[in-house]
DNA sequence: CCAGTCAACAAGGCCT
DNA sequence: AGGCCTTGTTGACTGG
């Protein structure tokens, strides 16, 4: 995202954030290594009313939760295909094994050596033709044991992965991919939650730019509009940004004007804090 | 291991 | 109800 494009207004608010995770290839795009709980990525020093940051990463894992749940009552449908092609590749695999890539073999249970003989009523060249076009889809416990699994790891040594991959009953390729794969979306959403949190600071920091020029103006208008004796030390004059009144060390009570000359402007206007707080 | 990609599959919407 | 199309998900592969 293109911050200054954005916000090319000519002042310059400091937008205070330093490159995410990105020490160990600054080349690359701002996204995190690994996925972490939000607030601490961006580290933008911005303080944005609501927390939309939280609301974002909320919904998107809502959206994991859901698919889970259609992955759910998927994997019991699939239950069944699922472990008769596990037990038998279909055409692409076994010639993407037996091209010497990968030859592995997975130890059918009982209970899929019995599903494989009554699925092996269908002639070879019919099941090939059907299994041409099944995929593989976990069940439900093996896609629960996984998540749980990643949650502890999201890497795995060989040793994690054999094991798993025992338990799960499935070849230890399977699980390297299942790992890679959930990695890899992990990131994807992760900078999806990201680049929506840099945008809704963009724009924040648009409105902001706008209305710090909207006060350059009006100031430089009062500037014009004061008499000339009340010009000369125009730069000690103090007004508050939000309430856009003059002030100063004066007080109504006092015989000096509600406007005053001090040493130095009471106080330094920060863009990012509230202004509404400054009076 | 990662990024990019493909392809199977499920679900939803629309139309007849 | 059922067929078709679109879209999102996900297992698997490839090249770097």
């Amino acid at each position: 995202m293109d911050l200054d494009g954005r916000c090319n207004t000519g002042l310059v608010l400091g937008l205070g954030f330093t490159a995410i995770n990105n020490d160990q290839n600054p080349s690359k795009p701002i996204i995190p290594k690994k996925p972490q709980p939000p607030p601490s990525e961006p580290s933008l020093t911005l303080s944005l009313s609501g927390d939309f940051y939280h609301g974002v990463a909320a919904k998107k894992s809502g959206v994991i939760d859901v698919n889970k749940g259609f992955e759910d009552a998927a994997a019991v449908v699939t239950a069944h295909h699922d472990v008769y092609r596990q037990g038998s590749p279909p055409h692409s695999v076994v010639s993407s094994f037996s091209s010497g890539r990968i030859k592995r073999e997975r130890d059918l249970s009982c209970e899929e050596a019995e599903v494989e003989r009554v699925s092996s009523r269908v002639s070879d060249e019919d099941e090939d033709a059907v299994n041409a076009r099944k995929k593989l889809r976990l069940t439900k416990d093996q896609s629960a044991l996984l998540e749980e699994s990643f949650k502890q790891h999201s890497t795995l040594n060989p040793k994690q992965k054999l094991a798993l991959a025992r338990q799960l009953n499935l070849r230890p390729r399977q699980v390297e991919v299942w790992f890679q794969n959930r990695r890899a979306r992990t990131k994807l959403k992760q900078t999806e939650v990201d680049c929506e949190f840099l945008k809704k600071c963009c724009e924040s920091l648009t409105d902001e730019n706008r209305r710090l020029q909207k006060e350059l103006s009006d100031l430089k208008a009062l500037k014009l509009a004061q008499p000339f004796y009340m010009q000369l030390p125009a730069a000690t004059l103090t007004m508050c940004p939000s309430c856009e009144r003059i002030g100063g060390v004066g007080d109504g009570a006092s015989n000096k004007p509600s406007y005053s000359m001090a040493a130095k402007p009471t106080h330094c206007y920060n863009p990012f804090a509230n202004s509404a707080a400054t009076c």
